[in-house]
RNA sequence: GCCGAGGUAGCUCAGUGGCAGAGCAACCGCCUUGUAAGCGGUAGGUCGUGGGUUCAAUCCCCACCCUCGGCUCCA
């Protein structure tokens, strides 16, 4: 120990340190600060992850990771799959372990159990068991190298571990392997216990003790590399955190999550259902659904009869000979539905749209001063998707693509993909989504055809629409369609998560393969360039998304139920009726309180489901006398604007007509505070008595007015 | 397709080799003016489907269908 030399290193704020000689990033940390010196779990120097146990050079740039940042957290979940893995092979002996990374939230790791075993639910209460033992016992990690020949050693018994060895000194590592165990001419090793070491790269907390915020979350199976020939592993997931509190948040996003599975709130809402006897991956709208999937649809064909696009309409089955001519037979033979055999010839059901509107195209002579032609069609395709990967709305197989194929020339390409995108963002935005991110997928040269001039030129039209924009995007290198590069747009939903919704793609293929042309100002033939593009994508799936997005209570313009109408008495009953027909004729959809005593109970006021049907939930109190609230009258004009499509021309009377109420009552959009007082009933001089439902309505009829976590962006009348 | 878990009332779920259960919802009645479940009653099931074992099957066995969690796939 040379005690009296020093070193310098220098800190992300620009600032150094002195430290011993010999010290270590844990000694920076705590040279900085005891609660930075706790909270640290690893540390990045000269731009590698290190363990702090790694000694510091002088000069080093040195950047302590604490466990509350994302990078830290990925050092715990990834040492807390290790203390699964030992806590593993210690409850089964003779199990092999293979890969354990951390992931998003959390972790996995695969294992092999000894004779074909599988883990229970048992299994993990008794894994986390043993795991919190480990960490009380607070091992250290400790990291050592070796030759790729003493791991093999090491590993004998651990066949996965072999290969995975084999695999990086070989050179044939991908970035699972590396990241397991480092690369290069030796591999690094953890070693926690005497009973436990694992391949790793690193790094890993110094010791289990900076564990213990964890969940085992599930148990599946896997593939041994993901190849679903090799052998079938046993993976857990689980969770971890930097702290209780962080552990628990995670566990509410999940509860919240699944409080807004579509599945759940469409049976809930009776919107719609799978009904087995007509088979996986099929569903079937019910009235409540149906309505809100119309409103969806409506509104977009109004945007793209106001964009310049033209309707068509084609059928849903196809002579093999088309899916021949269009390529899908060569490369897409698998995800098609079976061949049905008619007396002219074998059928498809159709898995896309695009090569009847070639057809469509291609059905005369066409003129550059046609184009852009722009061919719209709500088509409903079917795809065969494997039995195992179907997910309520989000995996089907038969849906409806609110797809598009535009033919342009190459000089307007650049120009319609940028006004293609701002109408793609225009109409997410009318459905309430604002955050977007935009992925460039580029040409892939091993699958895909075409001159490298069509594609730069396809590729710089989609960058300079993305750049135009003025947003950032991603490039996935190779990502591409063989036909062309695409832009895809994510959304994130209200809970945060993305969802991949519209694609735009260009494609040089099957104009090629349909022979397609115009002829241009020169009196030559040309070729168009196509592009395909769906902004909702499915509108079954599109439909999933919004559930979740709005957990149930959608925007007034797609509720299923606009306006509610109760009367106070069943005096008024009458003027209730002629309200909900005047609001029917304004394309409102409203309900009543029903004609007879007892009856009303059919609202569902009880639990509350009925009232997740529209975040903005107006309901009319309804007695022919106008005595308005005013301050209701003012919100109903913002509520009439988004009722039909945000349209600035929205039925006249309505406001009228709900504000000629004795009271009101709404929610805003945020879902929980009312923004205007309840007039209430007790406000008249005789109140007649009301029946059990009546009372239970206006029970409903206010608002909860404690917003919490669980309840916010819905209302919860 | 593969691994695992499931399918019982409209919904959420108990349960048993021997008459099928609860809560909520529904329906009928009672009560009646306030912030998340007033009171009483009634009805509701081919226990996923088809085979098998058994005196007897919702339960045990087999096959299939469907669902759920993953894997793989996703033009």
């Amino acid at each position: 120990m040379s005690s009296a030399a020093l070193i310098d290193v220098r800190l992300p704020d620009g600032s150094s340190k002195q430290l011993p000689a010999d010290a270590t990033s844990a000694v920076l940390a705590s040279a900085i600060g005891s609660r930075l010196a706790k909270a640290a779990v690893a540390a990045v120097v000269n731009g590698h992850e290190t363990d702090l146990s790694a000694p510091l050079a002088s000069g080093d740039q040195v950047a302590i990771i604490t466990a509350d940042s994302d990078a830290g957290r990925h050092v715990l979940r990834h040492s807390t799959a290790h203390v699964m893995a030992q806590a593993v092979l210690q409850l089964f002996p003779g199990a092999k372990f293979t890969i354990g990374p951390a992931i998003e939230d959390g972790f996995y790791y695969d294992f092999e159990l000894p004779g074909g075993r599988t883990f229970t639910d048992d299994d993990l209460a008794s894994i986390t068991q043993r795991m919190q033992e480990i960490v009380q016992a607070d091992q250290p990690f400790v990291r050592s190298e070796m030759a790729p020949a003493q791991a093999l050693a090491l590993f004998a018994d651990q066949p996965y571990k072999c290969e995975i060895i084999q695999r990086v000194t070989s050179g044939a590592a991908d970035d699972g392997d590396a990241g397991e165990v480092g690369g290069g001419d030796s591999v690094s090793v953890y070693r926690n216990s005497d009973s436990f070491v694992d391949l790793c790269r690193g790094p890993h907390v110094p010791s289990t003790g900076k564990l213990g915020h964890f969940a085992l979350m599930k148990v599946a199976g896997a593939y041994w590399r993901g190849n679903e020939k090799g052998p079938m592993l046993q993976r857990i997931y689980g969770t971890a955190w930097e702290s209780k509190a962080a552990l628990q948040e995670h566990l509410v996003r999940l509860e919240e999550a699944e409080k807004r599975d579509h599945r759940r709130l469409a049976t809930e809402m009776d919107l719609l259902s799978f009904p087995p006897e007509l088979g996986g991956g099929l569903a079937v709208w019910h009235p409540k659904g149906a309505i809100v999937r119309k409103l969806m649809e409506d509104y977009s064909r109004e945007r793209h009869q106001n964009g310049g696009y033209q309707f068509v309409y084609t059928p849903h089955l196809a002579n093999a000979k088309l899916f021949e001519t269009s390529g899908h037979l060569d490369f897409y033979k698998d995800g098609m539905y079976p061949p049905m055999e008619m007396d002219n010839g074998t059928y498809y059901p159709k898995p896309m749209n695009c090569p009847m509107h070639c057809l469509i195209y291609r059905d005369r002579q066409r003129s550059y001063r046609e184009l852009p032609l722009r061919l719209f069609e709500l088509g409903t395709v079917y795809r065969y998707e494997r039995a195992g990967t179907l997910h309520g709305l989000m995996r089907i197989r038969g849906f409806t693509q609110d797809d598009s194929h535009i033919f342009c020339t190459q000089e307007q390409l650049a120009d319609e993909i940028r006004s293609l995108l701002n109408f793609v963002l225009s109409v997410l935005r009318r459905f309430g989504f604002d955050d977007f991110t935009y992925k460039l997928s580029t040409r892939d040269p091993q699958k895909s055809i075409g001159t490298d001039e069509m594609w730069d030129k396809a590729t710089s039209a989609l960058r300079n629409a993305l750049e135009r924009l003025g947003v950032q995007y991603t490039i996935g290198e190779g990502d591409a369609a063989f036909y062309g590069p695409k832009i895809d747009v994510d959304v994130r939903d209200a809970i945060g998560r993305k969802w991949q919704l519209s694609t735009i793609q260009a494609d040089f293929q099957l104009p090629e393969r349909f022979g397609l042309e115009y002829v241009g100002a020169d009196n030559q033939r040309h070729r168009p360039i196509m592009l395909h593009r769906a902004l909702l994508g499915s509108v079954e799936r599109f439909f999933g998304v919004l559930l979740e997005h709005y957990g149930g209570s959608l925007p007034t313009w797609l509720a299923p139920v606009q306006v509610r109408i109760l009367p106070v008495t069943s005096a008024h009953e009458a003027h209730t009726a002629t309200l909900v027909s005047q609001l029917a004729g304004d394309g409102i959809a409203s309900t009543r309180s029903p004609p007879t005593n007892n009856s009303a109970s059919a609202f569902v006021l009880q639990n509350s489901s009925a009232f997740r049907m529209c975040s903005w939930s107006v309901t009319t109190m309804c007695k022919p006398e106008p005595s308005a609230s005013t301050r209701a009258g003012e919100k109903c004009n913002e509520m009439r604007r988004s009722m039909r499509f945000g349209r600035d021309s929205p039925p006249t009377s309505l406001t009228a007509r709900v504000a000629n109420t004795t009271c009101s009552n709404v929610c805003g959009p945020g879902g929980v505070r009312s923004t205007c007082r309840v007039l209430a009933p007790k406000a008249t001089t005789r109140q007649p008595a009301v029946n059990r439902s009546l009372r239970a309505s206006w029970r409903a009829g206010y608002p909860t007015m404690r917003p919490t976590s669980s309840t916010a962006g819905r209302c919860v009348s």
